[in-house]
DNA sequence: CGGGTCGTTGACTCTCATCAACCCTCGTGG
DNA sequence: CCACGAGGGTTGATGAGAGTCAACGACCCG
């Protein structure tokens, strides 16, 4: 965590001493189990020490729609320090160990230390911009882009945070969490699929996908990597 | 401004003087003008002193996407302190003044009053829920939900910032502009606007909307004010 | 009065959803 | 050791919801 906010800004020693210092508690998450649930009171934050995770809503006439992917590293549930009641759902994608703060800690180290605060504001906007590019997701591509579009954004997370090549990686998602990320049916990811495979976008084995040609994914894709702000380093 | 965040955080004389300090600079924007265009580095931070506005991204194939609408008190670029790129555009909906602060007098601003940037930091945050909802619109509703989803949430955020009544207020979009924030296309808005108004759901004069049932609406819309954090006051 | 923007309507098309069946793999227990 | 069941993946047939194309109408402003 120390590191992760270390690329963010620069931190003193009393930032460091005071993150080592904060009061946290580990816990492991199975597979579909509950990190956060809509409609339950902030009682801490989230940050996930290994493990995917994601984000998601469930409509009146109860159709899920996953809003984002979590991976090492990300804090689920910044929104816990401040805000009051959750409005959504985080359940673990993997096994997950995640570690909690407890929501007052985290706010007297903001108050005190602004230096971490704005370090994890920064991820709160980051996050922001994600979601902003998920809109236009589902909201303006056809079924094939959003797909690949989803890939390549896991892709370069992915290789971002060291878990592996974004053009080779384990996707531990079922067809029918995929399509609630992009707003189709499991039926019709199937056959977007087995497509772009015939395309030779991308070579599946499992959920093991291989991306032959990156220029080309991403080209088809419209991807481009800005909002995701990699270049978001100490300031 | 100070109104606004003091009813975010408890705010010290010291942290209220220091907002009345702040320089900043007024500026006039007519319909459609850029107040950010994506690309741009990060210069200075926007907040609507009056007028709508509405950020949107434009996909490779050139179909344009609204990813949130914007209403005075807004601060539609907090991320123009932190971030170095811009990663989407905003743009007037109808003629605004903005108030425009620096980008280094707001970091020092939070820097030096941890207080104001927590409250800021929970405009973020609400931003990020509003995104989140959005990607569930666009993503798990049909036509004519996305529709009444939109004009709920306008209703009662216009409602809440003393604009107008939720039940009946003017509605400055195009339908080719309302087409872009929920994913359709301005033909079929049209429809589904007239289908509405078929239903009683609706009544409309020119862009003026009437809500006769708002229960009704919100109930066929699917719409929970959850997602808004109403209750954010001082915690 | 004329041009431009926006709204409206109809006819036709196509992407994606729906429904339904079948398959494969893997873990479990008799 | 094999049968069984469950979850997930695959495929086909059919249909609905939304897109596309095109024309016309209403309104506003210079």
């Amino acid at each position: 965590m120390e590191r992760k906010f270390a690329r963010r800004r620069a931190l003193s020693a009393d930032d460091r001493s005071a993150l080592r210092t904060l009061p946290f508690q580990r816990q492991s998450v199975p597979p579909h189990g509950f990190i956060l649930r809509e409609g339950e009171p902030s009682r801490r934050c989230a940050l996930i020490h290994s493990g995917l995770a994601y984000r998601n809503k469930t409509t009146a006439e109860g159709m899920r729609q996953i809003v984002s992917i979590h991976i090492p590293g990300d804090m689920v549930d910044l929104q816990g320090a401040l805000l009051k009641i959750a409005d959504h759902n985080v359940q673990a994608l993997t096994p997950c160990e995640m570690i909690f703060i407890d929501r007052q800690a985290v706010a007297d180290l903001i108050l005190s230390h602004p230096t971490l605060g704005m370090a994890m504001w920064v991820d709160t906007l980051i996050d922001g911009s994600i979601f902003r590019e998920w809109i236009v997701n589902v909201g303006r591509r056809d079924a094939h882009a959003r797909i690949e579009h989803l890939l390549c954004e896991l892709g370069t997370r992915f290789e971002m945070a060291g878990l592996s090549d974004r053009d080779g990686f384990d996707l531990p998602m079922t067809q029918e969490q995929i399509a609630d990320s992009v707003g189709l049916t499991p039926v019709h990811v199937n056959r977007v699929l087995k497509s772009l495979g015939g395309d030779r976008l991308i070579q599946r084995n499992r959920r093991y996908i291989r991306i032959p040609d990156w220029q080309k994914l991403t080209d088809v894709a419209g991807f481009n990597e800005r909002y995701l702000h990699l270049d978001q380093a100490t300031v």
